[in-house]
DNA sequence: CCATAAACGAGACGGTACGTCTTGTCTTTCT
DNA sequence: AGAAAGACAAGACGTACCGTCTCGTTTATGG
């Protein structure tokens, strides 16, 4: 939910009518950046309903075609424009921002990164194209394979790095599947944020930690 | 174009120009089943964004404003046809469906509900509406809490009760709150199934279960 | 379904793709007439090229689709929208205005009805959609051949018949074919008219006509 | 009708945003050829509406920015094609062939030349871009100017060169304006070709010849 | 005989209009 | 009065061309 690595090359043409394919190195950089973060504004300002790819390109003071030409559809240009966001966000964080803290202390790290998770999820900027795109995604399987594979397995992955380290410390049993382990507390927070099924709070996900990690049942005597 | 009025109750006018608000003793009957079956029909057939108003009147034979007068939005309309097939279906399969087994082995039982929850999401004609509402709410705040109020928290308030059983027989701490804690297994097999984000099982709903019981860290000093 | 009624004529749903066929009792008469004054009004103010259908709606302040509901293309529209203005003419001019005279002095006569004929080529409000639509008939014949049926022949009966009546009094050889005679006068003026081939005025009417009825050659001996 | 001179240079840089006008020296005959080539296959092929200027680049192998250095407009590229094809069909006819026959007889000269117009009618490779340009002509003033003065002119200059010897030979009375006399025939032909008033055949035009030399009036006292 | 500047092919760009589709409102007619 | 039917104003869709503007690549002298 907070990496994102990005293939910078990566066109996809797809879904237009086959047209001869647009020469990428011909392609205007200033447009793209002006889609980029008229797409972003238009999410935040209007909601993803309301945006358009007329809005966009209006706001953008680009032709439709441009966008046609490059993306196939507005959730294709949103989903571009948030990870664009993500790399220019790491790249203004500098060095070495993508690793979960190792402590020592499992728990105290997990706890910290969670409450960083949701900072993330109450800053607009970030919260209101991830919300569209997983909005989208649930009912557009392959931009949701998309939306996973580029942003949420690269968080999902430092979760493990994480829990395998503490396995090796002797922090975690040896025959959890990290994989597993980290939806314990990713998930729940998830769905609150996405599903508004619960308040979200650091008491809250410092509490799923400590149920994740001692289990529900009382401790064998 | 004009006030939005609020739930509570159970018709909703709202969204239109202010008609004398409609007798609702006088509603045909027959119309609203067609206009539920053709939603739930088009949203099986062709999807959630390619389901129109128009496609839903016209598949039910009945004139657009007669769906106007009663709902708001396609979404409004899915939500009662969806919510009406649930008590179909409960009134179908006759009396007290709706509680978790309580055979005094809490992971058992667990481990059961969640199978057949794994089965609901595989019949298409529960997991294509139960998808597009969940899709429409991220992104449409009002419609996720009545989604959340009448879909989800009555589920929920079934493991909170077979939590709190179990907290009783001991088999749960008893500082633990069960709202929070039977998001450990819900939450991630929600998450897999909508955004897919791993697949699914009944093996890793079991493995769930087995983690959230007893913990992450080992047991034994 | 859709019964036609329509009492006058003519209707044409040529061309769309194949909607059920619009109901023509329900047609909105403000729309058609607003429509009517805005394509007439585009082409006098920004000439036919220049003339688009969004700028018609828009200007009529209509839907897009209500034009391409009723007509099939620009020129359909400006072609009704004419003739519309012809009848409205007639009406304001009360009884039967289409008779050529027949004072008994068929020169004088003819003559007479060229010189109205370049009043009505000088007014604008009369020239520019003529103009545009016999442009349009050059390239597109079923227009063209709409054109020539509902404007222009019935102006030629006309002529033939006061070149009858000529026949019958003695004035034209009884072996002449009026169809064909009255080209000799007509087609020059609107040779002139719509392709600047040479000035026009009333002279140069008066002179065709005498050229015509006394023919280029010397009389006999 | 059938003559076309031309100016032969004739460079019409107008219309561009002032670049420093382009070199003619330089210009690629090759490019030219191809694009009147295309021009004129396109309107024959597709008619003169969907030819456009992308087209004619695509189709003559030519980028676009090549037609716009030389021309202004479809039509120019048109006009000039055509003239251009005149002057082939000139040269490869061989020696003065821009002559109405001097038989002595009139009426058989004139009857000949509007038989061998009509077979120019009737050519799709001239039908067609003639047509188109009368068509663009009635709309645009200028291009219409040209129109006029480079085909239609020099064809009506051969007509009044052939009634004035007919004067002097005592055919036509010394009072008739050749320039004209000559529309009495000219111009109903033309009218029944670019309007379709008409059906046309030569012995249409041979009465339209007969009508005019001995006019409609009886001739006898 | 090469240097250099133009015309050239290609095609991306900001735009406008197209003709279609859907929305939510309004109106007509029937029951 | 509710409902079926569907016309209506509004406006977004995705496409086609417009005319302008780079990009390298010929090509054709003229230094």
């Amino acid at each position: 939910m907070a990496a994102q690595k990005s293939a910078q090359s990566a066109q996809k043409p797809s879904g237009q009518t086959d047209h001869p394919a647009p020469n990428a190195t011909r392609r205007s950089e200033k447009s793209r950046r002006a889609i980029y973060d008229a797409a972003l504004a238009l999410v935040a300002d209007v909601g993803y309903p309301r945006t358009t790819i007329e809005g966009i390109a209006a706001r953008a003071g680009v032709g439709k075609q441009t966008i046609y030409r490059w993306w196939s559809s507005k959730a294709e240009v949103l989903m571009e424009a948030f990870l664009d966001l993500g790399e220019q966000a790491a790249q203004a964080a500098g060095q070495e921002p993508y690793v979960i803290p190792d402590t020592g202390d499992l728990a105290a790290d997990l706890k910290a990164v969670l409450r960083a998770t949701i900072d993330q999820m109450t800053d607009p900027h970030f919260a209101a194209p991830a919300r569209a795109l997983a909005a989208e995604g649930l009912v557009n399987e392959p931009l949701s394979r998309e939306y996973v594979a580029k942003l949420m397995e690269p968080s999902f992955q430092l979760y493990v790095d994480r829990l395998r380290a503490a396995q090796e410390a002797g922090e975690v049993r040896p025959d959890i599947d990290p994989r597993i382990a980290l939806e314990l507390f990713v998930s729940p927070l998830a769905q609150r944020w996405l599903q508004h099924t619960g308040p979200i709070s650091y008491e809250y996900t410092d509490t799923l930690v400590d149920y994740a990690l001692h289990g529900l049942a009382p401790r064998a005597r």
